[in-house]
DNA sequence: TATACTTAGTGTATAAATAACAATAAATAT
DNA sequence: ATATTTATTGTTATTTATACACTAAGTATA
């Protein structure tokens, strides 16, 4: 039989559920946070999960992760980007369930970073000191995450995403750092590499702090898609 | 009310279709070939499209796809590796269709590449000339497979797994060349830059041709995943 | 108020990687 | 024999990366 409009049976077929997680990144006091909600029920009662939910009938992936996202944080044109999906059965012992996961990048500044909602626990961690272990298979989501973060650092302009509008070439110094791991990057090279870029452009104002001011700079976004690679083989 | 397994209703949410969609890639007489098959029902009927099909409940993701692949090609043991995932409401004029892409890459040698099932036109086509608009957003699926399979030509070995087991190094430039777009690359870098990568052994046997007989490696698996970037700026 | 300390930023010598192209090698075709 | 074809190796100029020394401009403190 040739299947047409009329005859097509939406419902042959067993469906399994599909969600979105979104992995949400800041940066709190210069170092790498990830945002985790506390589960109230089972499964994994009491264990800290990656915020996600499912998606709805009528919004595109996307549209849910950026949902989502908008519930946990109230947070608003965020770089959002998919990930990876992950469909193992039995991932979640209460059915099947095949979650299209995301990262989120929010920029230092971003107002909103209260997050404590009334009735769930959400909270922002180090991702070097995470509360145990996480519900479902999130660990592994998590570490996908931070695998992709480090090798998209060196050929896109992303870390820039966590930045605020306005950043000295030190903070992004510091952010390449924090996400790359231990060590130290080379001040000098890093400011030729970065300059040599053409990716920033002087804002006119300095900052004071302790030492000698630091020129401020924003994101060109004009040339934003430039590839700019990026190969740190120093031996740190 | 604290849900448990008891009290947990599958049934709550809508639910899409979940399908896998894998863009099967060979080499035929050097160059680069997708697999296609013909939709015989609406919607896009009489177009090409890439095969896919329903995720099982008890199947995980990589299954699903390796299943297809299976149903198509009649090959196991193929290079498999999960695309993006399509979700845009609408791209299925039937129902709500969530779409997990994958990329498979099938070996030069592999035996059975007579793909013509009985029931439905399956078929082969040069990746620069399609016939026509492929059916739903296929067309985008693809674009994205091409682009990813141009981006890891630089930094993995993925390359490879479209070489017979045995193979010279001016097979493994050519198809860099096909992936890559126009151009050639230049003889000389391209064999120092393999050679020294020490991602080849030499089978110790030649081939002979039309010129100087070529020398004879295959994949050292063991360094497999050893990171070898390869960037070429040359201005071809 | 001198001097240390801190952070920002530039200079430069050396090493390594790349691009371009010349040269040689080993076979077949004419 | 000589041309032709494909496979390899050599050579060199140029670019890019690394390491690290140096200068600059402010604050803290003795």
């Amino acid at each position: 039989m040739i299947e047409t409009a009329q005859t097509y049976d939406v419902t042959k077929y067993d469906r399994p559920s599909v969600t979105v997680d979104v992995v949400i990144f800041t940066l709190i006091d210069g170092s790498l946070h990830v945002l985790l909600v506390q589960r109230r029920n089972w499964p994994y009662e009491g264990h800290w999960a990656i915020p996600g939910g499912f998606v709805e009938m009528s919004e595109s992936l996307d549209e849910a992760a950026r949902r989502e996202l908008e519930e946990e944080t109230g947070l608003q044109d965020v770089y959002l980007e998919q990930l990876y999906t992950f469909g193992t059965p039995g991932r979640d012992p209460r059915t099947r369930v095949i979650s299209i996961a995301y990262i989120a990048l929010i920029r230092a500044d971003a107002q909103p970073l209260r997050v404590s909602e009334e009735s769930t626990a959400v909270h922002w961690f180090p991702v070097n000191a995470l509360p145990g272990t996480l519900a479902f298979d999130h660990d592994d989501i998590l570490a996908a995450a931070l695998g992709r973060l480090r090798s998209k650092l060196e050929y896109t302009t992303l870390a820039f995403q966590l930045l605020p509008e306005v950043f000295s070439i030190g903070e992004l110094k510091r952010i390449y750092e924090q996400i790359l791991g231990e060590g130290q990057l080379d001040k000098g090279n890093f400011y030729r590499k970065i300059k040599d870029s053409r990716i920033l452009e002087s804002t006119g104002e300095r900052r004071e702090g302790r030492g000698r001011p630091t020129t401020l700079y924003r994101f060109a976004r004009d040339r934003g898609d430039e590839q700019f690679v990026f190969r740190w083989r120093e031996s740190r």
